[in-house]
DNA sequence: CAAGAGATAAACACCC
DNA sequence: CGGGTGTTTATCTCTT
């Protein structure tokens, strides 16, 4: 049911983004010249890492797709792998932190009898890329890409290694990275199978070629781009395994799940499959057992299809354990995850073991609708409840506590207070997440007009044409090359309706810059980023609520304390401890270093040229937004503190 | 509740 | 005529 309301959302919030999306691929062939996605030296692009990446989490897909509309979860293109890539690694963490006590074994994964928490936050129904979303500013995020990358390496580099050794990586009668596997194998082939899916020898990769070596699979792309999809279903579904089997309904205790606490049960459908038409190894007319694309027009044609092919033999046999290997890889990821987290925690003095009643709502979700309406006042410190109407999110049972209550309040009016703040500077935000925001497709926390505005200040003489705006919108933020007639229309309606933009004639038609003094004047934040803009991220956008979220997470938390030295020494210090450089425009002083020094407020718009329509627009004053400090939304305490250390930040 | 702000949509005009 | 550009208005939502 819940379920069922979240993918209704976002079907209805995205309807009509998605029906402009076409559009976007125009006017991105001509913005790309800077783009992010060169790996023509060798290097591993962000996108590389990010395909890398959903590779190898994309056997959890299922985990979440019955919390996003299917066309999103489908959708093959870069942004939504990009995106998606990065809800699975929020979702690793924030699990993590319920399974990590039981994961001191590198090599064992915590069994679901140990952390039934960790199971139901893996139900879908149990947390949504809403909720992870907000967990992580995108500085964090691609810290764990970072990380995750350099694992990925780390275990291509092991996996060679235990090619050449399998005989030490794994005993005649069992592994020692594989503990689900069946005793009594010797080293034949499904052994080095399995072995190639031990922990510390397990990528991607290794994935592919294994199922392309078991299963005799002619195109292991697209296996593994079902299995993407579908991977865990496989493993929860296969018959020859009951200790796999997953109950397709949650229980509030899943502890006879066996082994797999990624083992991720479908949607409701699931428990009627055999007799609704709808098989957890069927979908969109092929079989999706591992490795195998079998088309099938409809179910006998399935079912026959999968007593033919995929008996039980030693095929299948060794088939099931790798998608056993594959699915205990992931749980021993997250146990990774979960220690990290638990480490960033304590640090952070959060006490992420603090026991919750067990279906204390986590306001992952609640906070989403809040950005919509949150005229509710909530008790600082205590979590929204979840509204069932806004929040077509099950609430994360015992998430972890840091991530439950007041973290995540951040976008209630705890983070008003502090975007009124500590203001985001757009260009500190941008360039310290510029990869993030190429590449995902994520909604920059920044009106129209701040991004316009930093658009043309970027420019080397401060001059941009209208459609060198729009290349400049498209080759930095992924989310512009879609919904190009939406966001096109709110550029001009800008660059008309503000007087800080000022069109110039000059020889090559007409140009656009900024009056600085103007846009000085603008009114401050009132929120982080612009609260239509946060919005908007929610409701408006064709990627689903997804996108929305993450926007709003990174409206939330962007620059937050918890981002990078940098980014604090850089921006967020500046903004706090430099309280005269402005309530203005932050940006401005970051751009300083980012514009050759371009961005003196007092920047005149008469030395572009002649011709200058003045237009009249109401004064406003800088409205980049400033982020909200996580650790300030997380500890009120600190936030009183803060609040209190900057007082000359209160502008007006 | 009102005002302000931002986003979005749309209509319209102008130009090439 | 169509597309791009620019202006303007209306509407909605959210914040103050």
């Amino acid at each position: 049911m819940m379920v069922e309301s979240a993918t209704e959302t976002i079907r209805t919030t995205g309807s009509n983004q998605n029906g402009v999306s076409s559009l976007s691929s125009q006017s991105d062939g001509g913005g790309r010249e800077g783009g992010s996605n060169g790996d023509a030296n060798g290097e591993i692009s962000p996108v590389d890492l990010l395909h890398l990446q959903q590779q190898q989490v994309s056997v959890c897909a299922c985990v979440q797709s019955s919390n996003v509309k299917p066309t999103v979860m489908l959708r093959s293109d870069r942004l939504s792998a990009t995106f998606f890539t990065f809800f699975l690694h929020l979702l690793c963490v924030c699990v993590c932190v319920c399974v990590r006590a039981c994961c001191s074994n590198p090599f064992y994964a915590a069994p679901p009898l140990q952390v039934p928490v960790s199971m139901a936050m893996m139900t879908p129904q149990m947390i949504t890329p809403q909720q992870m979303q907000q967990i992580l500013s995108p500085p964090q995020l691609q810290a764990l890409l970072q990380q995750q990358q350099a694992l990925m390496l780390q275990q291509v580099k092991l996996r060679a290694t235990a090619q050449s050794t399998v005989p030490t990586h794994c005993s005649p009668g069992a592994c020692h990275g594989c503990p689900l596997l069946t005793q009594g194998d010797g080293l034949n082939a499904e052994d080095k199978f399995h072995c190639f899916f031990c922990p510390a020898a397990m990528c991607p990769t290794d994935l592919q070629q294994l199922w392309k070596d078991v299963a005799g699979v002619q195109s292991t792309e697209e296996a593994m781009k079902h299995e993407g999809l579908d991977l865990s279903t496989n493993s929860s579904n296969s018959t020859s395994f009951t200790a796999a089997k997953v109950s397709p309904q949650i229980p509030p205790h899943p502890l006879a799940n066996g082994q797999h606490a990624l083992h991720t049960p479908k949607r409701d459908s699931a428990p009627h499959e055999e007799h609704t038409g709808t098989h957890p190894l069927y979908g969109h007319g092929e079989c999706k057992w591992p490795g195998c694309e079998a088309l099938c027009d409809d179910m006998g044609q399935f079912i026959k299809h999968l007593n033919n092919e995929h008996a039980l033999d030693d095929r299948s046999t060794a088939q099931c354990r790798v998608q056993m290997q594959v699915v205990q890889q992931l749980e021993i990821q997250l146990a990774k995850e979960s220690e990290r987290l638990q480490a960033m925690m304590t640090h952070l003095h959060m006490r992420p073991s603090e026991p919750k009643p067990f279906n204390q709502p986590l306001n992952l979700a609640s906070s989403v609708p809040l950005l919509k309406r949150d005229s509710d006042v909530y008790p600082e410190g205590l979590p929204h409840p979840p509204t069932s109407a806004a929040t077509p999110i099950t609430p994360l049972r015992q998430g972890p506590s840091v991530i439950s209550s007041s973290s995540l309040h951040s976008v209630g009016p705890i983070r008003r207070r502090n975007s009124e703040k500590y203001c985001t500077p757009i260009a500190s935000e941008l360039a310290q997440n510029c990869e993030f925001y190429k590449n995902a497709d994520v909604r920059p926390p920044f009106t129209y007009a701040s991004l316009i505005r930093h658009a043309i200040l970027e420019a080397p003489d401060h001059q941009l044409t209208l459609n060198e705006i729009y290349n400049w919108f498209t080759r930095m933020f992924a989310y512009f090359r879609r919904n190009t007639a939406t966001w096109k229309n709110a550029v001009r309606h800008n660059l008309s309706l503000h007087k800080c933009f000022v069109r110039v004639e000059n020889v090559k038609g007409a140009v656009w810059t900024v009056d600085e003094v103007e846009y000085q004047k603008r009114r401050p934040p009132k929120m982080t980023g612009s609260p239509t803009l946060v919005k908007n991220m929610i409701s408006g956008l064709g990627f689903g609520s997804l996108n929305a979220n993450y926007q709003a997470a990174l409206a939330e938390s962007s620059l937050s304390l918890l981002n990078s030295p940098t980014l604090v020494s850089n921006s967020s210090a500046a903004s706090l401890n430099m309280p005269h450089v402005g309530h203005d425009d932050v940006s401005s002083t970051v751009e300083q270093v980012n514009s050759n020094g371009s961005c003196s407020p007092g920047l005149s718009p008469q030395q572009y040229g002649h011709q200058i329509h003045v237009k009249e627009e109401p004064a406003e004053l800088e409205e980049d937004s400033r982020p909200v400090s996580l650790m300030a939304t997380i500890t009120p305490t600190l936030e009183r503190d803060m609040e209190e250390d900057l007082p000359t930040e209160e502008l007006e």
